[in-house]
DNA sequence: ACCTGAACACCGTTCAAGT
DNA sequence: ACCTGAACACCGTTCAAGT
């Protein structure tokens, strides 16, 4: 704080990269991804266009570092055993904070973790798919599958799965939370007295108005969604997950995780 | 086809809604989310903005159209045994074409036939995300989710599972196949010189020279993520998921699939 | 080194006007 | 009913100029 006793600097702090970053979340929080201007950052810190560009190459780039700044919060709150505050809020089941009581509770917590992150920032869900899609050699895929991974090796899992039980773990973690970040986000865009219970409503109305030739299963379905807890059926999913990655390798030994050759010899081998 | 000699009607196609989604769909594919504009529109369609603005209420319903009209395509690939004709090129893992062999193969069937959607076309793992997050009363939330369903169907799950099981899949599919858009749409995007297995080279090196405090797991996994096969390592992961649910399912009958209440100290018996 | 702010090219969308 | 195309408001980005 006082570090600094350089110069006079009582105003505004200076403008900074981090600064920058912050602001962006905070207006994306608050105002969608359409939210997030040049125009309606450069009021926010009372600057210029020129003065962002000092600092960050373009848009994508201050997206980028929106995404992982949130992403590093979330997992750094999922991970660690001794983490100084949850900002995770909620009681989760019984995986949300503390020293997980199993390797399985462990990536229950990480997943939670970015679970309540794409809540608590509905652009999150088309951010992660948008970075993850266009370059994984950046700094948020590593993120997420460092946090992952780490919980993966907890688990009595051969060396040689590692990346694939991870894998997909982590797509399980994307796909859902994505999809779920639908409750915060427009449940925001819908009509004020509307939330949560009747928007599921809403859906679950709609689905059972579906063509019953095309859509025998949805409609079949509409009731048990209309009573769903997000939390509860993500973390149902991660335990199937878990579940498979347990039943998989309590198999014989030598035939952990994947058959060894593809039926059809036609395939194309990408590796000329 | 011919079923309309109303008038004279010789020139080029009128414009219809039709024709203006293929169009984006084509604009996609070849220049990318950022090449779809109302300009190159109607520069393709020889018309002006006005014409499209007839036919289609914004940008926004015209991306949901697109992303509707692929992914409507994909399942009908995958979900049919009798298909007219597998838009799913190359063979899968014996899941590709046909009458499915098992109740799993189907499952693996659609999953692919979603997987290949969004390997040649790129732009639907982003658009997916917006789109199913955005809104799932549209239609194509309710799309895959019915494929997937009701080859859910087949399996010898409890119907009061079905709407969870169901989900975990599509949460797998989506963010798996979102992940993998890379592997097309970046190949395009790096240097010519480099394809598939240059760009995964790239990847794995990239990782190997993380920070080994901070990124232990992602770095031990590099060489396997160097090798490793997306459609495999896809199916894999669709494997693992299918094996948790007939592990969840081949318990006593008196605890299938979920639990009943959430308890603050419990754990869950998904089991050591 | 860091910031200002006018200017530019381009975008989605509108709308009076045509047929 | 369907289409034209000029016009508008707004956006990301640049850059000569300041300190």
């Amino acid at each position: 704080m006082a570090t600094r006793t350089h110069r006079s600097q009582r105003r505004t702090d200076a403008l900074s990269r981090e600064r920058i970053v912050e602001a962006a979340v905070e207006l994306l929080d608050t105002a969608g991804e359409s939210g997030l201007t040049f125009r309606a950052l450069t009021e926010r810190l009372a600057t210029g266009p020129g003065a962002i560009y000092w600092h960050v190459a373009n848009k994508d780039e201050l997206l980028a570092a929106a995404t992982d700044a949130v992403v590093t919060a979330a997992v750094a709150v999922g991970s660690a055993a001794g983490a100084p505050r949850s900002e995770s809020a909620g009681a989760g089941a019984g995986a949300g904070a503390g020293t997980p009581a199993s390797p399985q509770d462990g990536v229950r917590a990480v997943a939670l973790g970015l679970f309540d992150a794409i809540v608590r920032h509905p652009w999150l869900a088309t951010q992660l798919a948008a970075q993850l899609s266009r370059n994984p050699w950046g700094t948020v895929t590593p993120r997420i599958f460092e946090s992952i991974g780490q919980q993966v090796r907890a688990l009595d899992v051969p060396e040689s799965s590692w990346f694939t039980v991870t894998s997909a773990l982590v797509h399980y973690v994307l796909g859902a939370a994505g999809q779920n970040a639908v409750n915060s986000s427009s449940a925001r865009a819908l009509p004020p007295g509307v939330d949560r219970a009747g928007f599921l409503d809403t859906v679950s109305t709609a689905w059972r108005e579906l063509d019953p030739d095309d859509y025998p299963f949805t409609r079949a379905v509409a009731d048990q969604m209309r009573g769903h807890d997000d939390r509860r059926q993500f973390l149902d999913g991660i335990d199937l997950v878990l579940a498979g990655i347990t039943a998989t390798h309590h198999r014989r030994p030598d035939d952990v995780g994947a058959q060894e050759d593809v039926q059809e010899d036609a395939q194309e081998d990408v590796q000329e």
